[in-house]
DNA sequence: CGAGAAATTGAAAAGATTCAACTCTCGTGG
DNA sequence: CCACGAGAGTTGAATCTTTTCAATTTCTCG
């Protein structure tokens, strides 16, 4: 395979403040791989053998309960470092990474990270300052669980997708990937039924258009409105 | 003042691995203070001035909506570093700590912390390590807040109190600090209303034993079948 | 001892789930 | 190429957990 090159990856978040030819000696040891939609990257509990860039596509990272139930615990999008157990001081996964699109994705041997991200300051930087926003952001995620309706949450996890993944279309912004209410559901702890029950009167008052794993947010400001208000309109 | 003795923060885990000069290089630089019970240490969205480890006491970490409602992120415990705002890449606190007993604290200024942790590097790792295990929690409690009921919930934190700071007395395992209602149903995502419905029913039952600002688990068994069960019994 | 904080408890109301039945959509294999 | 079947979505009705509202009581600290 010919060597991967460096462009593929400078602009990325992980690697910001990096040489070119810093970049060269990370890709040379990466793997390049392709995860075709509903493929797992890697299994909670699972030995941490790797970690990963996502170059294309999406991840939706699940915890799965001993009942057997699952919650997403995020979405990972292009240029995001993911399956970092290792950075963390942990030896096995802590949840299961599935891809919702297809995807390409840049892997490295868990044991580089030390020999890597000492040689390489700015990756070890880049990748515990995007540790501690992961951290904030599921504080977050706890507060809104605290605090809001589900009504609400639904409404914040639409936004949110439609932030870091969407994608201009006539009718509004669409979610770049094949979701499901169920999908839904599991973001925001509440039942598919429900899920359902609330975008059906969102699309009957124009505020966003959904189909089969499809969502469009046709009046993100006014979602904005449920999103954050207290009471019921 | 009296320079702090290296024997204090020898066996505390934000310190591991570390020789006594550098205990006492790190010492040279901090400053210990003490809090009086409900006294503020840092507040959301403030400056991040300075970082902190605990050596006795108990502090409340909590954030406050937009509309002023109060969720606690987590208990600090003896021993354990916090206020790393800087570690992660920001410069104000994502959330308030309040001195939820009496405590005694040691603060280094935010300025020092990229010089503390590359000439200590233990100091980093060890530090990155447990705000990978907060990460962790943090997505634990979004499980739960998804997937269990209140009842479960109060037991879990419960649970998670008297392991982290129980303390044997002839009733059963007392949680070391004052506690009210409100501040398990903070925990919580619940109403005072309900933790106190439930501390009643336990408590006729033999689970608990509590009383103003006062819990004591009598059957951690018990609770934690509570706890874990998916079914009312 | 008095006052404010903390806790308790009943009754009503609300939000969300559960149960159940049904429809729609899309890809595949006969 | 069309029919079929599974996955995805919808929607009503009943149920249930938890909150909300409200009125009291109990504690403890200054």
């Amino acid at each position: 395979m010919a060597a991967l090159d460096p462009s593929l990856i400078r602009d990325l978040p992980p690697f910001a403040g990096m040489a070119t030819e810093e970049l060269a000696d990370l890709l040379q040891r990466a793997r390049a791989l392709r995860q075709p939609r509903g493929a797992t990257v890697f299994e909670q509990d699972g030995e941490a053998h790797s970690f990963f860039v996502l170059l294309d596509g999406h991840i939706r990272v699940v915890r799965t309960t001993p009942e057997g139930q699952q919650v997403t615990v995020r979405y990972i999008s292009e240029g995001e470092i993911f399956g970092i157990a290792a950075a963390l001081g942990r030896t096995t996964y802590p949840a299961t990474a599935i891809a919702a699109a297809d995807c390409v994705i840049l892997a490295w041997p868990t044991a580089q990270w030390a020999e890597l991200s000492t040689r390489h300051p700015a990756l070890g930087a880049n990748t515990y300052k995007t540790v501690g926003g992961r951290l904030q952001d599921a504080h977050t995620r706890v507060v809104e669980m605290s605090t809001e309706q589900v009504e609400q949450r639904v409404a914040h996890a639409l936004l949110r997708l439609v932030n870091q993944t969407g994608r201009r279309t006539e009718d509004g912004i669409e979610i770049d990937f094949p979701i499901t209410r169920q999908d839904i559901a599991e973001m925001t702890g509440a039942t598919l039924h429900t899920v359902s029950r609330l975008l059906s009167a969102w699309e009957s008052r124009g505020l966003v258009s959904s189909g089969r794993r499809r969502v469009v947010v046709v009046d993100p400001h006014r979602l904005m409105l449920i999103a954050e208000s207290r009471e019921r309109e």
